[in-house]
This record gives C-alpha cells, structure tokens and sequence, in this order.
DNA sequence: CGCATTTCCTGGAGGC
DNA sequence: TGCCTCCAGGAAATGC
C-alpha cells in the first residue's frame, strides 16, 4: 500500500540509476493499465532520456527529455522495480521498458490493478482514466494553509485520506498522524481548534519524514526499487495493531471504521474531543 | 452541495 | 487438501 514514503523511497532509487539514462525497447503486456497520449509506448518512449525521477503526492514520475511525463501511480499491490533483463518475470508484470547501456529493465508490476502508467506528451488527444488533481504536498504546506482545507463537519481521518485536500496519506499514515497528534479519527475537521490543527500538521510532517528515513512500510506487496523491503512498519504505534498495547500508554488499540477503512487509534492518547 | 458508502481487483488468511 | 468466504485499500462512481 503505498503512501508518500513509499513513492518517495522508489522515486529517489530510481532516479539514483535513471538519471541520464536512455529508455529503449518496450514491452507492454497489458494496455488497459496505460492512461494519457493514445500512441502506443513502444513508440512514445523509447530514445527519450530520463531526466530525473521524482515523487508527486503518491506518484512516482519520470521526467523525460523531449517533454514527456510517465506518472506511474502504484495504487495498492503496484510495484516499480530495475531488474536484470532475464529475470524470470513475475505474473501480473504490466510494462517492461529497457534502459540502453545497461542489462536492466524497469518492470511495472500491479495485481490488483488498482494503480497505472499515464504517459503525457501535451497532446490533446488523452484515452484512458484523468490523473486526478492533487492537494497540498504535505511536507511543504505551512499551518495557515493547512488550516484551510479543515472543512467544517468532515471526519477528520476522511479529510486526511482526500487526495484533493492533501495529498500522500493514505491509511497507515493518517492513523499513525492522528495518534501522534492526539486526535480522535473520527473528530470532525471543523471542531480542531487552532493548538490541534497545528499539531496535527505538525505530526504529518514528523511521521512522513521518519517514514522516509525507514524506506517506508512494507506489509505485503511494497518493496523498494531495489527489492528491499521498508522497516517503519516496526515502529508502527496504531496501525494494524489491534488489541495489542499502545506504545505510549499501553491501552488497548481499538479498530474501527472510518470512511470505509479500518482505522486503529488509542482510545486514551486520542480521546473524543 | 457535501457528505458517506459502494465498487473495482487479486491473493492470502481462516473456517470447515 | 480443497473449497468457500472474507478482507485489504486508492480513488472513481454512486447514494443519501
């Protein structure tokens, strides 16, 4: 599942070894995954030069030279990896694209399909789904313009897993922000007063940034683009850990649903407000 | 309009 | 072992 740290570790091992480096030969094994310029990527892509690779909210995207964009978007099982071109390759392997000079290949991996590839050229021509429009990037958003987004009767946690709003949390980092910041999930955005919204941004930024530090968490598909699995799950103080003690007071985490997702909280440290 | 809820998809877990 | 059901979640679609 992967949020922000997770987009961000791939993004900066990728461009660690992209960086300069031409695209060549593709191969696309399933077409309904790509999104954007309607032409074919075997002939958008190869010859382009990869300029950097960066992350934006929850995407992972490659700049290429001449102006084109490949946005990958990982959705919940996606993965992005640099492989030895004859690896064996893995079921629900969507895009192979090989890197001229090297024996690798980055390979695009998504079985449940929830994430894809949109490739924009400028064209007006687009097929496929729209790259939705994306909030505050939340380590760079100040407590006056956090503040803002708090809409009146939204729960909070819902407020943090809108894309539109903010962008890069998903459920693990709203759960484990909102612990930090010591407010309930189910908290209405409106009711935070000035102390809580400048703690709960503040307590983005820390778990983010921590996250980041720990190449992210991995509990099932992610890895990082090198393979690696992330470490911040060990330290965790919500998130997946009902019924088991709370790292701060040792309360039992309870489990709840909040906008259609388990949401775990400390019924102590986070108390109705 | 502004919310909340359902849907898409597959693999893994657990029941029997 | 095998078959079944349920659950995970990002974001669009649908419902209230």
């Amino acid at each position: 599942m992967p949020e922000l740290p997770e987009a961000e570790t791939i993004a900066r091992g990728l461009n660690r070894r992209l960086a300069r480096r031409r695209l060549g030969p593709v191969a696309l094994l399933r077409s309904d995954i790509v999104h954007g310029d309607p032409r074919p990527l075997d002939r958008l892509l190869p010859g382009r030069r990869v300029m950097r690779v960066h992350r934006q909210a929850k995407r992972v995207v490659l700049d290429l030279q001449p102006a084109t964009q490949l946005v990958f978007h990982l959705g919940m099982s996606g993965r992005l990896y640099l492989c030895g071109v004859a690896e064996p390759i893995e079921k629900h392997t969507h895009l192979r694209i090989r890197i001229v000079g090297t024996h690798h290949e980055l390979r695009f991996r998504d079985p449940r399909r929830f994430g894809g590839v949109w490739c924009l050229t400028g064209s007006h021509r687009h097929k496929g789904k729209r790259l939705g429009e994306v909030g505050l990037e939340p380590l760079e958003t100040t407590p006056a313009v956090f503040r803002r987004i708090l809409s009146r009767q939204r729960q909070i946690k819902a407020l943090l897993l809108d894309q539109r709003a903010i962008a890069g949390l998903g459920n693990i980092y709203s759960d484990e922000s909102l612990h930090a910041a010591h407010i309930h999930p189910l908290a209405k955005a409106g009711d935070l007063d000035r102390a809580a919204a400048d703690r709960l941004l503040r307590a983005i930024k820390t778990t983010l940034r921590k996250a980041i530090r720990f190449g992210g968490s991995t509990f099932m598909d992610y890895r990082r683009a090198d393979g690696a699995e992330g470490s911040f799950q060990r330290y965790h103080r919500v998130y997946n850990r009902e019924g088991k003690p709370c790292r701060a007071c040792g309360t039992t985490i309870v489990r709840i649903r909040a906008a259609g997702r388990s949401t775990f909280f400390c019924p102590k440290c986070q108390p109705v407000a």
